[in-house]
This record gives structure tokens, C-alpha cells and sequence, in this order.
DNA sequence: GTGTTTATCGTCAGGCAGACGACTATGATC
DNA sequence: GATCATAGTCGTCTGCCTGACGATAAACAC
């Protein structure tokens, strides 16, 4: 890039932001670190940095995604590899007021995991953990006393966005493959839209269902009983991105 | 805001660039305006601008949106007043190749306005027209000669995910009628479809799902002739923003 | 009046989703 | 080992929606 004076337009600062999305334990749940510095300091954050002035949008995101939880992002070129995480754009917020610092333009990521066995936050382990989504979109709402404090800056908005993007997408996509390991269950994959969704689906609706898209699952082989009960048949994600027609969100 | 060292800190630049859309003579058209400077001096580009250090995205889209065309942006809090348009944020670019002067993050807007008189871009007449996004997507495609060179930039990028944002969100919300005047029929209606999505619709399946969705359409009370034919009912859009089910857009 | 154009109402068959019954195959418990 | 609990899988039925298409209505052009 030719040298270029700055000073013949207003300088921002351009960071990206990660809404980072997983389902543990029957819950949707986020990754959020702890901040060390002022402003928001010991307040809980999306994980997220500068962006460097040589990298791509998409590459700072993925960068980051590796610094905060190993994972490393899904070329959508690519067939899934193992560890890999879907990353998209979420959206952009340039709010004058939302860092008091400095003017700061933030390109919000959406990332989608399998459930992984904990987060590393550049080898600080308390400082960055899974929480529920609904325990940071309504703090307090909860069991009284817990680290339910809003989230730093604007990031309770980019969250909110984030979760809604996610259950709009697994409506039409195959999207929902992206928080199951690479080999699953179809009560594992009904139990990531129950999850994610906040509902009750029906086992024999949803078996037909997700059985019956063409191209949405792939029979592996295999079959597991890690859930209990009768053995169930194992499959992966299949070719199939768009689902048509769509799984419906049950209303209300 | 505070003044800070901005040395701390890689410095962009931040634009807003428009995807503006438009219905006219049964063909879905962008505007564009021609540059006046290098690089890319002559050619064919999405209007935009600069981001002010005080102002927040949204809103310098939209002062870009009334610049270019006069349009105000549609406040989704406030109801449909006339000339209003409807702006959504579409996506963020920031390849650090994209602008070879300096590192430029643009971040794209998409807005959907009725059918308008005539373009005028900051007074320059011949500067700024519509036109039909076939012919900038896929230059040369058509009638040869005409001025279908590429557009500047990463535009046509932009402006391809601009329509693809386009024809995908008309499936399921009421967005159509941001496209159409005031008062419209509901043989207008589905001419916009027809023109977004390049696709031939029979007008009794689509008179009965548009006039059988709740809160779609409302009927004004008039009628009108003026595409000749018997009178059609005139409506105005109804409260409903998401159509569900949706509206399906004819598979290939 | 006749023809053309557009709007609007109806009919019918096929596909899909929600509700739910029935059966199967495992581990846990007595 | 019998029984129970759990989870998976296959079917059935009904209602709604859609696509295909016939029929009628109300304007204008000649």
C-alpha cells in the first residue's frame, strides 16, 4: 500500500468483535472474556482486537478465533476438517459514543462451535468462560448473585443480534451441523434446535424431517447409545446448505 | 469524545457506500454515479462517502441516501411517510486491496425506494443514473457497446450481495412495498416481484396469498385503472413485517 | 359490439407439517 | 432374569398451503 496521508480523512480505529456460539449442557451459550483495562475493567466482553492494517475482515476474525478458543475457521472452500468453526459477518457498529476512548468502528463476527472442553483466553484461564446467553441478555433474571452484570460496551447488542442471526439461519440452512461434532446423532442435532431455539421439538416430526431433506445428513455407519436408551444411528453433516423448505421455528 | 493519540492505534478509513434499488420500466435498476477522480476516474460506481468523526453509520447512509437522490430514510420507529425509503446496513468490505490509495473499510447499505423521476447527483444531471442491474452485473452480456463496463472498486460485489440481500428478503417479510408508492394494486405488487426475481408469477396464486397474509396489504378504498384493464383495488402496506409463511420464490 | 387487457373468484390435487400411536433396542433396577 | 425407563424409528391421519388452471368481471380500443 502507498504511503498515504491520514490526516486527509477521519482516522477510526477498526476492530472486530466475536460472537462466539455454543450449546453446553442443553443451553446456547457464549464465550466472553474478562477485561483487564479500563474502560469496562473486570467487566465481561466479547472477545475481540484490532484489526492489523494488512489482514482481510474475515482473516482478523479467524485470527482471533484462534487466539481465544483454538478453533480454526471453516473455508467454506473446504470440506469441514475437524476443530473447525463456521464464521460469517454478523454486522458493523460505529456508534460515536460506544467506546469513550476514541472513535471505534467494530465488524461483529458469528461464530458457530461444537461444544469444546474449555476456553483458553491466551492461556488465562479465568478470564474467559462459556455463559448461558440468557443469563447475559437478561442479568439478573436469574438465580440472584450470579456474575450476571451487563456486558462491557455495546456487546449485549451484538449478542442479541448474534443469537438472533443464529436461529433464523438454522431455520433454512444447515447451519445447526456447525455446533455437532463431526459425527452425530439426529437426537443430538434435535437437541442443538431445542437448545438453541428455547423449545420442545417433536423426536418423530424432527426425525422425519431431517431425514428426509435430501442432502442434509449422511449416514456414517456407525451407530452410538452415548445418550442412553436405544442405539441411534450416527451421521455427518451432508452437502446440503440451504434447507428447502425450511425447518419452522415453532410460534410464540 | 475525548481527543487520543491516534498512533496508538492503526488508522482506516471509513465510507459508507449505497446500494440503492429501484423498480423501473419492469426491470430492477441501481443507481450509480461516474466518478470524477482517480482511480477509477470515468468509470461507473456506487455513490458514498465518508463517515464524519460525529455522526454514526446509519446516519451517514442516510444523509449519502438524501444527497444522491433526495430520498429520506424510512425510521423504522416512526410510520411510512411519503418519499421515504427503507435502509438496512448489508455487509462491510475491507480488503486491504480494495482502495489502492489507502486502507478503506466501507461499510454497504442497502435501500429499496419507489420509482423516482429522475436521478440528480449534487445538481450534476448526467453524472448519476439508473441502471438495470443485469447490465452491471454481467457487462457486455447484452446489447453490445452500451456502457456496461465494470463497475470501480469491489462495487460489483457489493452490489451483487446487495440484490441477492434483495431478492432473498422479499420471500419473507413485506419489504416489497418499499418499492412501491403509497397506494399501489396488487398487480403492481407483483410486477416487483416479477422484476426482482426475473421470474413470471400467475396473478391469481399471488392475489390470493398476498390479500390472505394478515396485515399485509390494507385496502385504501380507491381503485385505479391506470394500468389499464378493470379497476384494481388500491392498498397501502399493512403493520406486518415478516410474512409467514413466506412468499416462495419458483425454484431455477 | 367485439376484442384485448387486467383483476378477481373458485376448484382441485399434491405436498408437507403437527399431533400422536406403535414398536424397538439398549441400560438400570429389583 | 423380569421389569422399567429411556431414546430411537416407523406409520397414520388431518388440515393447511401451494401450484395449475378454469371462469367471470370491468375497463379501454376499434
Amino acid at each position: 500500500m502507498p504511503p498515504y496521508d491520514p490526516s486527509t480523512f477521519p482516522p477510526f480505529a477498526v476492530t472486530v468483535d466475536l460472537v462466539v456460539l455454543t450449546v453446553r449442557r442443553h443451553a446456547l451459550c457464549a464465550l466472553v472474556v474478562r477485561r483487564g483495562e479500563t474502560p469496562f475493567q473486570g467487566r465481561w466482553a466479547l472477545p475481540g482486537g484490532f484489526v492489523r492494517m494488512d489482514e482481510d475482515l474475515g482473516s482478523a476474525a479467524a485470527r482471533e478465533l484462534v487466539e481465544e478458543t483454538g478453533l480454526s475457521a471453516h473455508d467454506p472452500a473446504k470440506p469441514a476438517v475437524g476443530n473447525g468453526a463456521h464464521l460469517e459477518q454478523l454486522a458493523t457498529y460505529g456508534d460515536p459514543a460506544r467506546d469513550p476512548r476514541m472513535r471505534v468502528v467494530s465488524v461483529a463476527h458469528l461464530a458457530l462451535a461444537p461444544d469444546l472442553p474449555a476456553p483458553r483466553a491466551g492461556g488465562d484461564a479465568n478470564s474467559a468462560r462459556w455463559a448461558p446467553v440468557e443469563d447475559l441478555l437478561h442479568p439478573g433474571a436469574g438465580r440472584e448473585g450470579e456474575q450476571a452484570a451487563a456486558l462491557a460496551f455495546d456487546h449485549a447488542r451484538i449478542l442479541a443480534d448474534g443469537v438472533e442471526r443464529a436461529r433464523s439461519k438454522i431455520e433454512y440452512s444447515s447451519l445447526a451441523t456447525a455446533f455437532c461434532p463431526p459425527e452425530f446423532t439426529v437426537g443430538e442435532l434435535r437437541r442443538v434446535y431445542e437448545a438453541v431455539w428455547g423449545v420442545v421439538l417433536d423426536p418423530r416430526n424432527f426425525h422425519r424431517k431431517v431425514t428426509g431433506t435430501p442432502g442434509f445428513l449422511v449416514p456414517s455407519g456407525g451407530t452410538t447409545t452415548r445418550q442412553g436408551g436405544r442405539p441411534a444411528q450416527l451421521f455427518r453433516a451432508g452437502a446440503a446448505t440451504v434447507l428447502n423448505p425450511p425447518m419452522l421455528r415453532p410460534e410464540v
